[in-house]
DNA sequence: GCGTAAGTGGAGGCTGCCTCCGTATATTTA
DNA sequence: TAAATATACGGAGGCAGCCTCCACTTACGC
């Protein structure tokens, strides 16, 4: 790839990125031209398809969610399990205006970013493993389940942390006494 | 109103709810008000902006959850209270395309529909309170708590009932043992 | 330096949004 | 029942964003 297509390209995926985060998906994609400095020609040249634009910056995040599962240290697994879903949480509401691409990407096998999750997947995998191994929770949960709650809650609070920390935890202690 | 006026108000808003339910609320309003056999400018008299057309469809739902809610007969409070979880879950389901705004009009005090929730919020208020009463669930369990998760499983499982259900009783009975 | 493969950018066709206003029709009045 | 009038209709038209296409430009290996 040519010095100057590289240059367009990670300038264009900067501001996909801001303009996503500040208008969601359908942020105009001439305007992302605009701010990169570029035509839409080009854009479009990289990106074929908003999607593909989505996904590429998409990519970027899931570098982030997999750094932070590597650095994810904490000996008792049920508090490990419980930050990890935290740290899930927090990535999801700083992807503004994506979050509907991320729960698809994870829940549908068929999306091209299915693959990315694989490292997400092992760490979550992992850490329930241990988790059911000492007992901390119940031996029919799966990780789809956590996968699936923990986007339904960033969803549903958006940006609120401390109302997603609390329907967490509401999850993980459960509501009947 | 005219009688014509309303018959095309009726037929639009029928129309509205149809292609917001296959393409969401992106749906082409031009469509929508060929499909009703009327001229985009009848559709833009009768509601102003999307967000009107959109508010009209949620007002019948909300009728339909209300008199579910009416409906609502069971003794042990534990029990009902997830019976109304699990009806809420079923109707937003139903208003696909639109669990969005359901959302928003539930959680937010400036939606113009926020005031359509009030028969909703009172059922609920009722059901918890009875359930605080006996015991059934921990008393700091509030209405938003409910509202917020069950509108989170609805938009992260989409039409896949049976993992809403399932998710629900995760909710309320506790994830870790 | 030069040739060319690779990359650029914006004009243009298309679709959907919304407004405006000339035309049509339901309803009232006589 | 027919005229008068208030009400409603509908589509042309201006605008914005989508995406394609291709004439022009440029980086880079020789």
């Amino acid at each position: 790839m040519r010095a100057d297509a590289r240059r367009n390209y990670e300038r264009l995926l900067t501001e996909a990125g801001v303009a996503f985060g500040e208008k969601g998906t359908e942020a105009s994609l001439e305007d992302i031209a605009k701010a990169a400095g570029v035509g839409v020609g080009t854009l479009y040249r990289h990106f074929p398809t908003r999607q593909d634009l989505i996904l590429a910056v998409l990519r970027d995040r899931f570098e982030a969610m997999a750094t932070t599962a590597r650095d994810l240290k904490c000996d008792d697994p049920g508090r490990a399990l419980r930050e990890w879903l935290l740290a899930q949480l927090h990535h999801i509401t700083a992807t503004r205006g994506l979050t509907a691409e991320l729960a698809v990407a994870v829940n549908n096998p068929e999306s091209p970013l299915h693959g990315q999750c694989e490292t997400l997947f092992a760490v979550s995998a992992d850490l329930l493993a241990r988790a059911k191994e000492t007992g901390a929770v119940r031996p029919d949960l799966t990780q789809a389940d956590l996968a699936t709650i923990v986007h339904g809650i960033a969803w549903s609070c958006e940006s609120d942390s401390v109302r997603q920390e609390r329907l967490l935890d509401l999850f993980l202690e459960g509501v009947l006494v």
